[in-house]
DNA sequence: AATGCGAGCAACCGCGTTTGA
DNA sequence: TTCAAACGCGGTTGCTCGCAT
């Protein structure tokens, strides 16, 4: 029965008000953070230790961001979870200022929906495979779309001198379904760049068909722990654009035929 | 204009883990 | 070493808002 004092007074639950949001900042300015239960009873706030901490951390802390995720950020999550599952806040870890409830959210919301749309259970192989050879390889176009467009200016990402298009690949087998410049065909990576600036390397250059024959599973990545980090695209474009090519999708599926029917 | 419905998100709950007396 | 309190995580709920009818 440990941190249940609903069983005392008064405690309010439901949305903050504004005045309950400035005397929980007041007092951790004050006191710093940590230490719920007596912050939840000295401050003031008819709130749990809990509920205090979980507005702070998803919703007041001041390196929260908030808004849309980046490309970037929605490739990250998708590569993250196919390694650690529901891990959310050890995801989270890898994208600062985002917090694990909004990465769960993202999941449930725009991940699972595409599931139901494409009436696959989002634990399967099969959706993963989609995940990666179809979503993912669409991502990353976003992302060097955003790249390019501010190419020549702040860009703190994938745009080494010798990062062209057709130096992107997909993680574990999938490689993009388009990829701009088709004079030239080079090593499949993808670069990205973490915080510290270290470059964080997908490498693979199974050809489609290959690819197709050997579908990954879900497991294993080529980035280490600690290379993973946040990734520093600026000027990152984002739309709710989830489009991630459905008819090209169920094409594969059906001519290599892998993954069991509807 | 009113109503219904679904998507998105903030907040809550239960439980396992950690901490410290 | 033990045990209660606090913390943190992941699942779930429920509210709000926008859109369709």
């Amino acid at each position: 029965m440990s941190d249940n004092q609903g069983a005392m007074v008064d405690l309010r639950r439901g949305p903050w008000t504004l005045e309950e949001d400035s005397l929980l900042v007041h007092y951790i300015a004050l006191h710093g953070e940590g230490r719920w239960n007596l912050l939840a009873r000295s401050s003031g706030l008819k709130r749990t230790g809990k509920s205090c901490r979980l507005r702070w951390l998803n919703y007041l802390k001041p390196d929260v961001k908030r808004g849309n995720l980046s490309p970037e950020e929605q490739f990250l999550i998708l590569e993250l979870h196919s390694r650690w599952g529901n891990r959310w806040s050890r995801i989270a870890q890898h994208l600062p200022g985002r917090t694990d409830n909004e990465i769960k959210n993202y999941w449930r919301t725009r991940v699972q929906k595409q599931a139901r749309q494409m009436k696959i259970d989002s634990n399967s192989s099969l959706f993963a495979d989609a995940v990666r050879c179809f979503w993912m390889p669409r991502l990353l176009e976003k992302m060097q779309a955003s790249s390019y467009s501010s190419s020549s200016s702040t860009t703190t990402a994938t745009n080494n001198s010798n990062t062209s298009c057709s130096s992107y690949s997909m993680v574990n087998g999938c490689l993009p379904l388009s990829c701009g410049n088709s004079n030239e065909k080079k090593s499949h990576e993808v670069v990205v760049v973490n915080q510290s600036g270290s470059e964080l390397m997908f490498n693979n250059s199974l050809t489609s068909s290959e690819m197709m024959n050997e579908m990954p599973s879900s497991n294993s990545s080529l980035m280490d722990d600690d290379e993973l980090g946040p990734l520093l695209m600026e000027n990152s474009l984002m739309e709710n654009d989830e489009s991630w090519a459905m008819d090209e999708f169920w094409h594969a599926r059906n001519v290599h035929e892998w993954g069991g029917g509807m």
